[in-house]
DNA sequence: CGCTCAGTTGATCATTATCAACTTGGGTGG
DNA sequence: CCACCCAAGTTGATAATGATCAACTGAGCG
């Protein structure tokens, strides 16, 4: 769902169709946008803002799956009910579309299955990377390769990437990255503290040893 | 790519066609299939034994995605390249296919491609789960969650479910479960001393007591 | 002005990793 | 066919990483 425009490449006419099938909703920060177990309904674009998607197990421990950013894709499912929730980092914008209409335009645009698929096969890899990253980095190769994605993700969509800017809390980032916050916020200062980066504020990360930081991702 | 025949509701003529495309291969216990970042020419089913697929840090730190059984799709990539290596685990038989092969048929039999879409959905949302218990779960929840999982999955591919097998060494499910070797073992041992569990030999496990087991995976 | 929430830092604890020794079982060669 | 050998598994002792509990700081907002 990352890191691709689902509508680029389409020809002006399936824009038309799109345009007509499509209704606009927003959600302030911290809003719900859908809930796991909800009924499937609709498919989501991000326009504006960011996204948390994630599970909460029995007793409040959550895994944040990712961060969606404009011109993301949201709701693919397999069954009949959302697999995950999904709530605004910040407030949000995004297109909804009916899943039934969604269907009936990749019937008439098979284009549109070939990116819908070639999107959820790169979904598949980045969430290899990221079970790579849960299952076997350390602390501190875990937010160097965080910082490192999220630049490299805004630089995708034309944002700047240094400084990275985490509209997200460190509990946010915790989550994401199977630490707790406080472990996040001394990870920060480790690397402050080592020239690695710097810190404008809590949300604005200069990459200041790109190198050191990219060895650190890869695990040498 | 789990839990899915691939073929399973294609017509006669659709395995015909198949059967003129495909060729057998097969791997002795720890013989490769193929290497992250080999050019992506083939598709492959596993119709026998149990493979897995992983990824390797720079300095040799595994994280293992998932194993394979008879009726899962093995291969699908986004881009040129394998973003995984697929090793047997045991003795295994495989179904390959020419990519470009596999389009052409796909383009033929739009079936298919829904199909395969449901499958790689359906990764997707393994790999999620895989992502809670890697990020947020303890040992011993990873440990039960792993067995239950299996023990389904045989299950839906008419195997019995219990004792659950364990084609893969101790080392396989600690870097499949975010885990050391060591750490696999005692947590085995714990389950067993609890009465949870009983380990007819290392790679038989009798699943005991369900119900606890089924609470430890939900996180209550 | 002060309240609240996010973030940071400190002290201590717990879980799991690491290092090491020992056991077991399956396969092979004498 | 048996004995040995090696890989896999288990168990023990200790260490380290990150979690937990707690206090404090600072920025944004009513």
């Amino acid at each position: 769902m990352r890191g691709l425009s689902i509508c680029s490449g389409l020809e002006i006419e399936d824009l038309f169709h799109l345009d007509r099938i499509v209704s606009k909703v927003s959600a302030r920060a911290g809003g719900a946008i859908f809930d796991e177990g909800e009924p499937a309904t609709n498919r989501f674009i991000v326009t504006h803002g960011c996204v948390r998607i994630y599970r909460l197990l029995g007793d409040g421990r959550r895994q944040i799956f990712g961060f969606l950013f404009p011109g993301d894709f949201l709701g693919l499912t397999i069954g009949k009910e959302y697999a995950y929730s999904a709530e605004a980092v910040v407030e949000s914008h995004l297109c909804r579309f009916q899943q039934h209409e969604l269907e009936e335009l990749v019937g008439r645009f098979p284009a549109l299955e070939k990116r819908l698929m070639g999107a959820t096969i790169n979904e598949l890899v980045v969430a290899q990377d990221q079970m790579v990253l849960l299952g076997r980095k350390s602390a501190e190769e875990k937010v160097a390769t965080m910082l490192l994605t999220l630049s490299k993700r805004a630089e995708q969509r034309g944002m700047p990437g240094n400084p990275v800017s985490l509209p997200m809390t460190r509990s946010d980032l915790g989550d994401y990255l199977g630490l707790t916050t406080e472990s996040v916020s001394r990870t920060m200062t480790l690397l402050k503290t080592g020239g690695l980066i710097r810190l404008e504020a809590a949300n604005q990360v200069h990459l200041i040893e790109l190198e050191k930081l990219e060895d650190m991702t890869e695990g040498f």
